[in-house]
DNA sequence: GTCTATAGCGCGATAGAC
DNA sequence: GTCTATCGCGCTATAGAC
């Protein structure tokens, strides 16, 4: 009966809005307290250090972000559908709210020189997992022949996820959510076989 | 015979290098006057206030990044050459220092909710100019032949855009930067006329 | 598990001497 | 133009009552 999350969720939730708003140092424990309706120090009861909460709600973030992922290739039958739905995924994340959040891990990413090692790691865990997964997607896409593209199913991964990234920061600091439909429209063009 | 800068261009040289390793909200006064060699205090005189320091920071930025563009516009023939020194822009950052550095501007159009409305405009006005930059120079080339693409111009600079700020972000958070030109040249293939 | 109170520090900014 | 001294605030974190 009871809807409203626990408390250390409503925390994660708060905290991981604030950091894909306005990153890690523009976030305060003040900021979450206000958010949540409680005081300052009862975050602490959930989360030793501030360290120790960004920690905790990176893997949170990379454990739904893996079942995400696993749901996208179960759903879709070709390769070219399961990247539309993954470019999907960063389109989606400028809709919400004030069309104001980016990607927690590519926002923590550009301030990694202020993240403990154990976060550091988990961010650039979180960049290397996706690079791959869509690595092996576009791997299996050429061989299906839904996907064509020149070069390494790697580089191309790379290229592809960098182009992501950087279209959240660029579109949402521009507050042109559009420009990200844009970005992704014409990396689909670039790896799908001629239309004739 | 005095080759040393005067103290404000001193300043401006560490807040630049600062933002690009850690962002507006990870740099101080204190690390700044730790690099200049000058009191914390000592920095209002030239500058009123940080978002002061920010703005002019912009300005100076953007009228070198322009004299940048003028640069490669004249000194290579074709579009394609050009394109390939644009990258090589991007890749350059990385190679200062120690490696941490990433644009200045895509550091701050991920921090964009924590900056005063003229540093705002500036960074947005240089994410556009450099869209621009790459619309008219990949039309030129589509019509020159070195360059070759689907889609309008406006949208492939767009994306190209969008992966140079991201890879230098992911290169950099990876401690990876060879990874960037993976990305330059895998943007190089997407835009380039088949080899027969 | 949440609270009040507060420690201890760093921040941007100001005042005023030199 | 740079300095010392200091203000007022916000931060993370701790101590201890309830």
């Amino acid at each position: 009966m009871n809807d409203r999350p626990d408390t250390r969720t409503r925390i994660l939730d708060a905290a991981q809005e604030l950091i894909q708003r306005r990153g890690v140092n523009g976030m305060s424990f003040k900021d979450i307290s206000d958010i949540v309706g409680i005081r300052k120090p009862s975050i602490h009861h959930h989360f030793a250090s501030k360290d120790d909460l960004v920690v905790a709600l990176l893997q949170r973030y990379r454990q739904q972000f893996e079942v995400t992922l696993e749901g996208i290739t179960c759903q879709h039958e070709t390769a070219q559908e399961q990247l539309i739905a993954y470019m999907r995924l960063f389109e989606q994340t400028l809709q919400v709210g004030d069309q104001d959040q980016s990607c927690l891990c590519g926002m923590l990413a550009a301030e990694v020189l202020s993240l403990c090692p154990h976060a550091c790691d988990a961010v650039n865990g979180f960049l290397t997992d996706n690079v791959r997964f869509l690595s092996e997607l576009l791997q299996v896409g050429r061989e299906q022949g839904s996907l064509q593209f020149a070069g390494e199913p790697a580089e191309m991964a790379s290229m592809i996820f960098a182009a992501l990234q950087g279209g959240l920061i660029v579109a949402r600091s521009q507050a042109q959510p559009q420009q990200m439909a844009v970005v992704t429209r014409q990396l689909l063009c670039s790896v799908s076989p001629p239309v004739a």
